[in-house]
DNA sequence: TATGAATGAGGGTTCATTCAT
DNA sequence: GATGAATGAACCCTCATTCAT
């Protein structure tokens, strides 16, 4: 039939990949059909098979796309940030901030793990668990510096990132709160969790306020 | 397929309803086929709806029955609990102990929610919401008396129950802690953040309401 | 309980196996599709799959069963046949005729080999070699004996195999000849092929032509 | 698909009969992809249309190709051989020749017959016929000359070309026996077979042993 | 000539569900 | 209650083929 103007080959691709994360995101990985996806990009069904080798792999693709991005974000967000404290608030303003802007991506990877076959698991895992270490090294690196008092870091590591991740379950872009303000809150969450009671965090600088 | 004498119509319901738990647990909603089910059980697949009437049913019961539990036990958990605080407290040791016990239900209440069709999810959110709403109402009270200072009690209070409900993901009973030192740091990072930093609440500044 | 017309059990079964057989004959294995199957057997093509579990096994299945009545009923056809030449008339009229006979399993067991997978053509070819085996014994026996003049017994065996189950590719029942008549036809091409010149074959005393 | 000098047109078009022969050989007509035809060629499968018409079209080449060289290779063969037991024996020697040289045609042709269409279909098994017939002619000759003595032409003829043909089935080049070896056993068996007890064959004079 | 993307049909197979026995 | 056979829809995927580039 007739087809849309212009190069179809990467075009497809994106659009397979987009209409892809959002499908998956509303309908879970089994419950998408190929079907589905092929009719939403405006393909037949077979055409798929010109972009992609299998359903299984366009999962696998999104997931781990998606990882190797938070990681490399993550460094950069770290970068030349010094001391547990601040490095904190880096990681959960990043956190946030990358949740917040790709929360597909980020829900996908979280809940359609299971859907991953045996050797794509355990990539995305590892992954998962390079990210992880990340912020268990920050919290170990603030209670040895002192500002820090947490019981167990691999309880507190899980914890800080359920609760930054679970906001990718409820966020809806243009609600009720500024992406600042949400940041700021979990933040203050955060800090406050592991901070001892005699410390105070320093305030972070913004107000939070839409200004556009 | 051993079969006790006597009537056994209840013992396979009950056998169906905790192979759907695991599998469903296990596999998701989607993925888990009628065949698999009954195969768990013992019987053929159609014998499965002398018991069930619909896959989905099965699924919305599972769901509810589970929410209901979780209403009744946390009414009972704050009983003759007095004062934000120590109502907090409860809470929390509730909800990590209930999230501990029952991990699959909850994992599913919350990861299948979007299998539900529109009937019984409206049912079930409402439920989860009443739920969340305690938890609202412990803050703000606390906000009000003082001793919990959190900018946004929305944001916390599912930042709060995601991080709570996170732990039934990395959660396996005989694990490296004791159910009470889970409860315990958990407890410990929910109230240090939320009481304030002194004795004193200190005014935040920012209140990261959209002015617009 | 006897079975009534309209159920279907193991006539259905029965049902797939001959049409299965027909039609795999007819365009071969990997032409033939389930649904045409299903369409000639009266059953939607999913409904197939309560009879079999898989389109190989079924071809598995038509070729194993008939490679096994191959070689029972040739036991029963050589027992208490004495004498090389009498077992070596005994086994082409037997071989001619259940070629005759069962043409269509003959021919699927020689043509769709290559269609079965590794574990079941093995198994068949072993089979196969066992049958083969039986004409390669009386031919030593009969060079042993004197009464046969083979160079190469392996090549005899091969040479009088095809010869005998190439009929199946044009034998039409009601022909222009009897069964009788094609029987004393082939153990006289066989027996003079092996027999030495001195020798001379028994009459068989048929003539075989249709006299109706 | 004519071919022009100096392009690598014939190049290409000669990798593809020679990579669908052995494809059509291994896996059957039906089983073969273009895709694994166009792969084998180092090609895309759509490239494959700037040489063949069809999928269909090339299966029809290699097999009418085929048939007539063997029929126009079968004229040359019997050229000068005069008397039925000569040329009968010049018959048995080319056959097996040309089907240890060119197995793969000859296994084609005989069994895919069934995947021409019908027009294709109609012109092969005429040729094919015509190749018989040359057959039926010598054994008839050989009857009316008193050299052979055969109940029924065309079973003779039928069974013949089936036990020649046969060996492409089992025949592997490097075996145990010569080519030589191989033609001469099986003109002693056919000849033996067809000639009447006091007749004698001449001897070959060759032994076919392979000595080295 | 070769390519890559598209088509439309059809492949084997699984599914939730029904129902006579 | 349990069963086995049936349904009809849908699944993922492969196919031969076309055609603009």
């Amino acid at each position: 039939m007739a087809r849309t103007i212009g190069s179809h080959g990467p075009t497809t691709m994106e659009a397979i990949r987009k209409a892809g994360l959002r499908l998956i995101f509303q309908h879970g990985y089994e419950a998408m059909s190929l079907r589905q996806l092929a009719a939403e990009v405006g393909i037949q069904p077979g055409s798929l098979y010109n972009h992609i080798s299998t359903k299984q792999e366009l999962l696998a693709d999104l997931i781990q796309d998606h990882i190797n991005d938070l990681l490399r974000e993550l460094e950069t967000a770290l970068r030349d940030k010094e001391g547990a404290v601040e490095r904190l608030r880096a990681f959960v303003a990043f956190h946030v901030s990358y949740h917040m802007t790709r929360k597909r991506e980020v829900f996908i990877a979280n809940s359609e793990l299971r859907s991953l076959d045996p050797r794509n698991y355990e990539a995305v895992v590892a992954l998962r668990g390079a990210y992880e270490q990340r912020l268990a090294e920050i919290l170990t690196d603030g209670v040895a510096e002192g500002v820090f008092d947490v019981d167990d870091v691999q309880v507190a590591t899980f914890a800080i990132i359920a609760l930054l991740t679970g906001l990718c379950s409820w966020y809806r872009p243009g609600g009720r709160l500024t992406k600042d303000a949400i940041i700021a809150a979990h933040e203050k969450l955060v800090l406050s969790g592991v901070m001892p009671r005699s410390a105070k965090p320093s305030p972070s600088g913004r107000d939070g306020i839409k200004t556009e």
